[in-house]
DNA sequence: ATCATTTGTAAGTATTTGCTCACAAAAATA
DNA sequence: TATTTTTGTGAGCAAATACTTACAAATGAT
């Protein structure tokens, strides 16, 4: 006689994609704090031990949801910047990309920024110094395109506005987190976009 | 015989600054993951024990760090937001009062945006988010004023504007852990100053 | 000087954590 | 069909965690 009834077997690449998704519904949900193994088996439904058979470690887990953000988040924005359309429309679309990703992922933006910070994690750190960074410099060089191309003040220094910007995903991450229910989502990006081109009108 | 040699004695008020201190220099240089009841007492230099004989939680010193902030920072902005000097330079003062306390508390910033989303914790969130919205608000509040008073333009939306504003000591914040050694901190509450200014332009 | 109060210690507690292991069973391959 | 490989289970592990407790010693009031 079976020991276990009705095991319902999937692929390694299936399940991690699963565990992923798992790991974004319980931080948004129950908090980073959650996010134990034995919660995570829970959320997933299989038991903690197929847990590890797909990833050697929790840290694992994290670091290839960090890939992803990457992967999906990131080269999408790289794509947009190069783009051979004019820069204020260039600049929109990343903004509005961005914003768009971020209201999608709810649960990433919390272990981006919470995750890396708890742990001290330096590779850790190092992955979310990439996805920062990229996405200011991207940016900042979207700035330098319209400047050169003559259609904005080309007194305006691209490294603060850049510091600037990355203001806007940053605020609306902690406005999800904070006021998720009042704050006003609709046109955000349209809305703070309007204010950059009014500091880059010549 | 004395069973334990050369003990220091200091009064729960005394002690209960120094844990306070302690958890932030714990945060600042080896993360929130390190932030152990038995670390911080090491880090005060007296037994676990004593820490619970001056707060009975965890938690609860977390809590009076927040209180903390609410009273030292908060206040003092509310303060300035109701000043009598003009709108632009009260505003400025504002930004670089802001500033000023983020950099010379920098465990601060982990803690409030790491801990609450960590913890998930109805409180704290409620805390965190009183912080959040009182800058936020305080900060509208002297927009308002300038616009009233005839200096900036009246189109420019002050919710909106408020909440680009709030990107600017986030901004900050993230800058000083992901790239703490690199950024460029001298005049950066004048940088963005100067870009809020040119969108309040007439 | 006596004694109650306060502040300290050291050694516990129960619970949770990330992770392992021996073995069961489904699926792929021969 | 027989065998290998892959995916699963559930019990259990050492280490860490927040917190407690019994008792020691310093301090302040009488």
């Amino acid at each position: 006689m079976s020991k276990y009834l009705q095991m319902i077997r999937k692929s390694t690449d299936l399940r991690q994609e699963e565990i992923k998704k798992a790991v974004l519904s319980i931080i948004h949900r129950d908090g980073l704090k959650n996010l134990s193994t034995k919660n995570l088996a829970r959320e997933v439904g299989i038991s903690e031990g197929a847990i590890f058979r797909h990833f050697n470690t929790k840290r694992d887990i994290i670091m290839s949801i960090m890939d992803d953000v990457i992967e999906d988040l990131i080269e999408n924005l790289r794509k947009i910047s190069l783009e051979d359309i004019p820069p204020p429309e260039r600049l929109f679309k990343y903004l509005c990309n961005t914003v768009t990703y971020l209201l999608e992922n709810q649960g990433i933006t919390i272990l981006l920024f919470s995750e890396a910070s708890y742990e001290n994690d330096a590779e850790m750190l190092e992955k979310l110094n990439y996805i920062f960074n990229n996405q200011k410099q991207l940016a900042g060089k979207i700035i330098s395109d319209g400047i050169a191309f003559g259609t904005w003040d080309e007194s305006v220094s691209v490294v603060d506005l850049s510091s600037l910007y990355m203001g806007i995903p940053i605020t609306l991450n902690i406005e999800l987190i904070l006021n998720r229910e009042n704050f006003q989502q609709e046109n955000f990006c349209k809305r703070m976009f309007e204010f950059i081109l009014k500091i880059l009108k010549k």
